[in-house]
Order: C-alpha cells, then structure tokens, then sequence
DNA sequence: TCGCATGATGTTTACGCAAACATGACCTGT
DNA sequence: ACAGGTCATGTTTGCGTAAACATCATGCGA
C-alpha cells in the first residue's frame, strides 16, 4: 500500500473543520468564551466579541450541532412523517410546515412512509427519534390497522389530519365545515340531491368530509344517493364519473377532491352531458388550476398555512414550554363558486 | 416557589433516555459492548448478544445520533434545498429524493428558499452544514443572481435542474430533447409553425426548452414565432393564451408546463377555439390530471424516480467513496401524445 | 509442554460544546 | 478604606458514543 493511504493525526486534523479551540487559539481567548460569543450571551466585552468574531470569519467557523445537541438536548429540528408528496394536499402540507418551522428557528427532517401501517409508522418513528428531533409531526393521511396508535413516550407529537380520539394535539382543516359548505351550496342552487365521490375509505379526511356529506343531506331532508369510493387520482374519478354518468336524474356531484372533480368532469363531458347546465360538478382543495379548468370549478379552500402556523406552534409550545397541549385544532375552510355549479335544469 | 419547579439530578437522570451505560448495566458488560452489538460487530458471543439486545429491549434504548455523530463525523442525513413544493414538478423531484435516499438509509433534512437568491442559497446552506447533514442537493429551480454559486467547500453537493456550468455534478431531465419531441410531433401533424408558452425567465428548465423549441424549428425551416413567458402557473398560462387567441393563424401551442398549457387550453375555449381542431396545445411534464382533462393532454413525461436515483447515488459516492465525480447526467423524457393535438385546420 | 494466534471482552480516550463553578479586576456605598 | 457586589474571563466537567488499545482465556501446532 503507498503513503497517500495513510492519514497522519496531523493531517486530520489540518482537514476537519475548525473548532471552538482553533478559534479560541487564533482570538488569544478561552474556548467558553467563543462559545459565549457564539451563543451571543452578554458579559462579553465588545472588544473581545470582535476578536472571536472576525477569527470565526477567518476560519470559517460553523458550530458542531451534534456536539451542541450532545451538550443541551436539544436538536433544533422537528421530524415530519408524511405519506408521501404526490396528493397535492400533503405536499402543500409538508410545504407549508417547512416553511412555518423555518420561521420558529426548526429545520425539518423528513420521511415518508410507504403504507401507512402501524408498523411503518413505528418504524419511520423510531429512526426520526433515533435521528435526533426535538418532536414530531405525523401526518396521518390514512387510516392506521390499529385502532390506538401507541407512540413511544418522550418526544412530543402533533398530528395532522388523522383522528381525533389519538392521545396527541391534532390540527386540521374543518372537513366537515367544507363538506357541509358544498353540499349546502348544490342544493340551495334548487338541486334534490347531491351525488358524492369519496376518498378512500382508509382516510381520515375522506371520511369526515363523507359523514357531513351524509348529515347535510338528511338534516335538508334530500335523499340520500348511493356513495362512490375514489382513491383522491383524476383516473379514479374518471371512473365514477363515467358511473354517474348512465345513471338519469343525476344533476348534482360533489367530488371530495378536485382532482376527482376533474375525472368526473371529463366522463360527463364526454358522456355528451354539459356542465353545468346538465350537471353541477365541486370539487375541494381549491387547486391552483381550480380556476383554469373548463369550466372552472366551484371548490373549497383549505388554508394550509394556517393549519401548519398552528402545527409547529403547539409543537414548540411542547419543546420549549414543557406543556403537553391535549387540544385538537379545527380550521375553517372557505367556499369557492365558480363556474362549474348552476340551478339543475329543469327545475 | 414550590419544590416541583426544582429538580434533582437524580430526577434529571430517571428522566433522561436510557444511555449506553444503563444498557450495559443492566446486562452486566461493559458499554463497549454494547456498542459492538448496536453497531452489528462480530466479536461478540451470540449469549453475550442476546443478553445485551434484550436489556435494550426492556430499557427502550435508543442510540443517541448526536453522540454517534460526534464520533463518526457521519450524519446518514442529506441536506435538500429547494424552492417549495408549490411547483408540481419541485414536489415530485422531493418526494422521489426523500424516498431515494431513504432507500439508501439517509434522512432528508429540507430547507424551502423563498427566493432563490445566492445569499438565500447561502444562508440555507450555512443551515444545513450547521445541521448536521453529510451533502446536500441544491434543486436550482431559478437561476441565481451570480453567475458562478461558491459553495464553502467541504460538503459534497449535488445540484438537480440547475446549470451544467457549476463546478458540482448535475442531474436533470434531458429538457432539451423533451422540448424537441413535443415541437417535432407538432410539425409533423402539419402545423406551419409552433408558438411557445415558456416558464419564468429565470429558470434554467424554462430556457432550455425554450432554446431548444427555437432550435428545432429553425431546423425545420419552420418560422420562429414571438415567444411568450409564463410563471409556471395555470393562471399565467390563461394570460398567455388571451394573448394568442386574438391572433390568427396559431394552430399549434407548446406551453413549457402543463399548467400553463391548462391555462392556455381554458382561454382558447373562452375564445371559441376549439382544441384540438382549431387549435393543437402540448404541455410538459404530464401531470396525473392531464390524461382528464377536456380534451386530455398532449405532453412530456419526465422521470422523476430515475432522476433522483441518479442524484442519491451520485451524492453516496461522494460522501462514503470520496470520489467527486464531475458528471452531468441527463435523463430522457418521454412524449405522451393525447387529443389536445391534431393536424391544423385546413391543412 | 510451551509459545503464539485468535477471539471475547474491558478500559481509556477523544469528539466539540456549554453548564457549572472559579478567579480576578474593578466599582460602589458608607 | 474596605466589605460586598458586578462583570469579564478562565478552568473543569460531563454529555453518549466509537476508536484505539489493553487484557485475559482458550486453542492449536511444533
């Protein structure tokens, strides 16, 4: 073997990045008192700060977090169990929380789950605690195999979506605000009854927005037409559309995603049946392209900001207050009419 | 104050998370030990093993990364900056990383810029090598306001989008030829010409395929129309699509995203142009929804999975190897023609 | 039978940082 | 003038882990 392979200490040490001490050497100060400058605590005569500091700048010094967190316990970072980004709601989700734990000094560590078992979940758990995070946010986008999920105690927890009867803060969209805002919405417009395309029937969301659905309806004394599952895709929605489609008398359909509403759009289209003259199609989510679709789409709009402004606040009041929130946080959603819903036809 | 606000280091300790010596403990051995069998090392005797794994077991250990990290120098973590997840095609390139990476038995620590500016960039990545990451993934949605980014050296980087001129290895979708089999299949229906809705000005993505539209009709001798800029959304798409609908003689419409190409779709129909018998329109990056809508989308499928292979594994052999491969590599699109495209009107 | 390799295990140390405690210098009020 | 305080700074220590080194038994060939 050459001598190229073989590291001499001092050679490592000339490689590695520039510690506390190297700094402490060059400013002609002790190592605490980088460290107070570092930390930007006071009792630090101004003259000596800029010494450390101008050394850190000519050193190139970044502290160690995992020496810092070794030390305080603390990691500055929240871990983030999402069920991937390709429904759009989770990525505006994942998107939003990110950007709110930025503000409240958190970076975020990521992972995504494949199926959302109890024991993909333990497992995605376990890495993130193992993976130094102060707390964690679980977006629960489908329903778990156990009825109870048990976390692991120690690290503090919020959830999104997911149920309410879970031990841990929840923070959501009001689904069943949204749902009731639509329904209502379609058959205030004179319609008798409103057909609805489900999500799967392993979300949280899909249910909740179902059973107001149901609720609305029986509570404005329609009857209740039989329900059709999707799995949130356009395809999906495609397919029930094209069931709906056969069936007479169908004037009205709330789809519980946009996308969905897209499908089904496009199998009454192409069914030979104008909308919305011959039918009335609401999707939910408000998707950017709610608006360009033809025609646009009357839908509701969730705000995810302020559902992930709420999630990081309850996980910080967590972290740093020792407080152990048990409060589940309900954002109302906003009815968005476009074009896409009139008076039935005959009516 | 009342004696509850105080606590005992022993309190403190009960508290605290099992350590490797409490382990090693229980299990009577010494921590090292119980180091060997944590980290899967030989030199342990299966008895010695077990009785070590099941003190774990019942104390609930977990290793402390924060500790490990200070040892090893290693994270198994990945630093991933990126413009939001707003943009589909952003949310797509993130999740497949996460879920790459997580195949490769990293995390993914993401910071979201909210203006991809170099000092933003910089300050994320001061973030990241802060935060305990062993590389990082720059996706450069925009082009940054310095012609040559320099990163502080030391931390591998992998950039996905972004310019073949930056001194780190690239991967990326091969948006030149996507932009070519989309204008080709248009001028091959027999539209004279093709006009071009591109993205932002500022992006690399947008430039080469406009760049390369504009190439491929010069190649075909085909007139070069004035070009259009978007913003990626479906509402600039429409803005552009105004614009081109008042004028006669556009057959065909290339929109750099399928959200403009929505956009742009909405407008001509607004204008009493159909699609695709009056007007042909092609989007890019074939979004689940573009197979339903009316008419469904003619556009570019890029492979996102295969991209962020490329990018975890370029990133692997730079952190475990120590190899710092130069390579680009480019990852070819595919074209997915639908019915937003047919040969011109009176053709 | 002895010496030496092999394998299982223990002991010591260093990683980089911040908390806790220690040391002076200087000030302030009486 | 001196006790008692305040402020800037230094010294010591411990966080949990894995590398390096040390020890001790066992086995095997000469």
């Amino acid at each position: 073997m050459d001598g190229a392979a073989q590291e001499t200490a001092a050679g490592r040490r000339a490689r590695r990045r520039p510690s506390m001490a190297d700094v402490a050497a060059m400013a002609g100060v002790s190592s605490q008192t980088v460290s107070r400058v570092a930390n930007n605590r006071t009792n630090v005569e101004e003259e000596t700060r800029q010494r450390v500091l101008s050394a850190m700048r000519v050193l190139g010094y970044r502290p160690n977090t995992a020496a810092r967190a070794l030390v305080t316990g603390q990691f500055r970072t929240l871990g983030l169990i999402s069920f991937g980004l390709g429904a759009f709601g989770n990525a505006r989700t994942v998107d939003a929380i990110t950007r709110a734990a930025q503000r409240a000094g958190y970076t975020v560590n990521m992972i995504a789950v494949e199926s959302q078992t109890e024991r993909a979940v333990h497992e995605a758990f376990d890495q993130l605690t193992m993976q130094a995070v102060d707390g964690i946010v679980l977006i629960e986008a489908q329903i778990l195999d156990t009825p109870a999920l048990r976390l692991p105690p120690g690290v503090p927890v919020v959830m999104a979506d997911g149920d309410v009867s879970h031990r841990h803060p929840m923070v959501d969209t009001d689904q069943a605000l949204g749902a009731r805002l639509i329904t209502r919405h379609l058959l205030d417009l004179g319609h008798e009854t409103v057909w609805h395309v489900a999500g799967p029937e392993d979300s949280y969301a899909a249910r909740r927005r179902a059973e107001s659905w149901h609720a609305t309806l029986k509570d404005a004394g329609a009857a209740v037409p039989q329900l059709l599952f999707g799995d949130w895709s356009a395809a999906s929605g495609y397919h029930a559309g094209r069931v709906l489609a056969r069936r007479p008398g169908v004037t009205a359909v709330f789809a519980a995603n946009d996308q969905m509403a897209l499908g089904v759009m496009r199998a009454m289209i192409q069914a030979g049946r104008r909308v919305p003259e011959d039918v009335s199609i609401a999707g939910f989510d408000d998707l950017d392209e709610a608006a360009y679709l033809s025609p646009p789409l009357t839908t509701v709009r969730q705000d995810f900001d302020v559902v992930a402004e709420r999630i990081v606040s309850l996980m910080v009041d967590q972290i740093e207050g020792g407080t152990a929130p048990s409060a589940t946080a309900f954002v109302a959603p906003e009815l968005i009419v476009r074009e896409s819903t009139a008076a039935p036809p005959s009516a």
